[in-house]
DNA sequence: ATCTGATCTCTGGCATACCAAATGCCATAA
DNA sequence: TTATGGCATTTGGTATGCCAGAGATCAGAT
């Protein structure tokens, strides 16, 4: 039997404790592009434009100052988040969501979400739990979230969020982000409504309320009708949003 | 008023019925180069190889008989999937999921079958409810699943799959499929368990009659807890799969 | 025999060139 | 004026080639 190389202990010297953070991995062009294209196509309103928008690899290619090699590799990337579809020969079209798609996401984050509520009543520190109303202390009796839509608007989704977060499962929040991110391009024009925002405080409140009591059941029953309510209301009232 | 353009009516010859079907799109090398690797990887069953799976940017394309192109953008889609990821100058490795992330999957899975059950009692018709159960025709008193684990495991999945399908939901089907993927690699080794099989079918019969009844929340707890009940299960059991 | 380091090799990242199909423009014929 | 056919252009698809970093290898010094 040949000699085992020793490869135990072989600590020459103490390898001193300098914070080494593993340097930075540099992120390639191909993420970065990745990245870019992403946030450009989620700022741009895709469903305020009439037409068709389309994209150019060669354009992008300039634009970012790379090569198309990188720009297509995102555009594959991108693809199979389901934000461009390409059509050989004939570009790259961003797709728009059709309000039957809108509403069919936003049942599934329902789902999640409730999942998640259901999670937290059994594993959630009370102190994280409660740490959520937080999140609408600038809203009251006396500064009611209907008259600061916008405001309301950007609290209501980091509420959201750090509620699945609290599931402690990734695959939860990454599921539900993906979604969000499909669902906020017209966010603006469906949740903003004032009618909406006004019942949407207080069945957040009584999430936060359910989860503190680890009512299982409840909790997961009021987070699900809560985001139900959001698919039904775009469901009835979002359809000038679609042509 | 600048006179329209007739649109209607020019056939100048009848537009001979001779049928045309649209040619084939013939899907490109990078889709092709996907889906391959894709059932590549699904069929490798990467739980029971000990060391790390690698793959080759060269070594594939040789083997497809294609350029590092279309595999490299085909790896950015798998990568986007979560099958594999890429480290520079290292290679790329196929992504071995913890247990505690196949619990996590198996949960969300939960969650959206659950929200399947409920669509389902509000819209689908009653045969294809009732069709659910020709899935385990083949089983019975005289023939039980757990001695045909094997034969049950496969009529198993494409229940769950049919049941999500007749919610008419893509976005949920889409979402479980995804999961399944990556659930499927080991499910053989955990469904295929002869203590679980046995308490499956009478779960599986439990919901379908639920969602005759049209008991929307009875489905869905019963859904939601047939899938929590296997995640539970994996999460006790499934230790030894994890190295 | 072991440690050091120069070098060779392997691997993904990126740029570039060329191809082919889908369009659009435009000269030309009816 | 309008319909038609062909050519130039546009756009995604694919093939290649070179680069740089991370390891592995191996010779030389201690």
């Amino acid at each position: 039997m040949p000699a085992r190389k020793q490869t135990k202990a072989p600590p020459v010297m103490a390898e001193a404790d300098i914070a080494i953070v593993r340097i930075a991995p540099e992120t390639s062009f191909k993420n970065k592009a990745y990245e870019a294209l992403k946030e450009a196509i989620l700022k741009m309103d895709i469903y305020a434009t009439p037409e068709q928008v389309m994209l150019d690899e060669r354009a992008l290619s300039e634009r970012l100052g790379v090569s198309r090699t990188p720009i297509r590799e995102a555009i594959a990337m991108l693809e199979q988040d389901g934000f461009v579809k390409t059509v050989p020969r004939r570009g790259i079209v961003v797709v728009r969501r059709t309000k039957t798609e809108i509403v069919d996401m936003i049942r599934a984050w329902a789902a999640l979400e409730s999942m998640a509520a259901r999670l937290i009543t059994t594993t959630a520190r009370k102190k994280d739990i409660t740490a959520l109303r937080d999140f609408f202390k600038d809203f009251g009796k006396d500064r009611l979230p209907q008259d600061h839509v916008e405001e309301y608007s950007k609290a209501n989704i980091a509420f959201h969020q750090a509620l699945i977060s609290l599931s402690e499962s990734p695959v939860l929040v990454d599921m539900t982000n993906d979604i969000l991110l499909h669902v906020r391009g017209y966010r603006q024009l469906t949740i903003g409504r004032k009618d909406r925002t006004a019942t949407s405080l207080p069945e957040h409140l009584a999430i936060i309320e359910a989860l503190e009591a680890r009512d299982t059941e409840l909790a997961e029953k009021r987070a699900r009708d809560h985001t139900l309510g959001l698919a039904a209301y775009v469901e009835a009232h979002g359809q000038e949003l679609f042509s």
